[in-house]
DNA sequence: TTCCCGATTTACT
DNA sequence: GTAAATCGGGAAA
């Protein structure tokens, strides 16, 4: 597993970067899927216009960002779409990292299933609506550990490319934070 | 309670 | 390239 002060970590930077490379494992319905990250973005808590968490507010939606790192934030999006986070940096600090995509490598045919598909293509897990649909992931999901035995992040000997930074996707209602380059990925 | 909108994906024109 | 799908949460009243 990956030691919790790594998540903890009050640089979310740092956590969205390390994040690159390391290995997603869900087991849902008795189901092993998994994959290694290849795309992750940071939402820099109240500071952040992109994030839920912006200048402070707290709801019951949001109150998991405030709880230490290491637990997991899934939400809802457009009605149709859930995505998947990692809650980081100490208790009271709404950081969280969104996971955007992996690299398939562990129960490939559950994920195809999942996603109705019939053969492998780089969309399976290629976004993070389609990654959380491909690892069975909903909002029961919200707020459990990423040590769990449902839900958990682990080393992985993968190699991958170099990381490159660049702008967040679909955040261009947060103004000048949506230019802010909090998006890694592996080349 | 009511109204409005979104950290996206997919299917069309 | 553009639009529709679809529902939980946040803000207003």
């Amino acid at each position: 597993m990956i030691p919790l002060s790594f998540f903890r970590n009050p640089d979310v930077l740092a956590v969205a970067k390390g994040l690159i490379g390391k290995a997603l494992f869900t087991k849902i319905d008795g189901k092993l899927t998994g994959g290694v990250i290849t795309e992750t973005e940071a939402y820099a808590g109240i500071i952040d216009r992109a994030s839920h968490a912006y200048n402070g507010r707290r709801t019951a939606r949001t109150e998991v960002m405030y709880q230490a790192g290491g637990i997991s934030y899934v939400y809802l999006c457009y009605g149709i779409h859930h995505l998947l986070n990692a809650v980081t940096g100490e208790e009271g600090t709404p950081h969280a990292v969104l996971i955007r995509a992996i690299h398939p490598t562990h129960g490939i045919e559950t994920m195809l299933e999942r996603r109705k598909k019939k053969t492998l293509d780089l969309t399976l897990t290629n976004g993070p609506g389609a990654l959380a649909a491909a690892l069975g992931i909903d909002l029961k999901h919200n707020g459990i550990s990423l040590n769990s035995k449902e839900l958990w992040i682990a080393e992985s000997d993968i190699q991958l490319g170099q990381i490159v930074a660049g702008p967040r996707i679909g955040v261009d209602y947060a103004g000048p934070d949506a230019l802010l380059p909090y998006r890694f990925l592996a080349k």
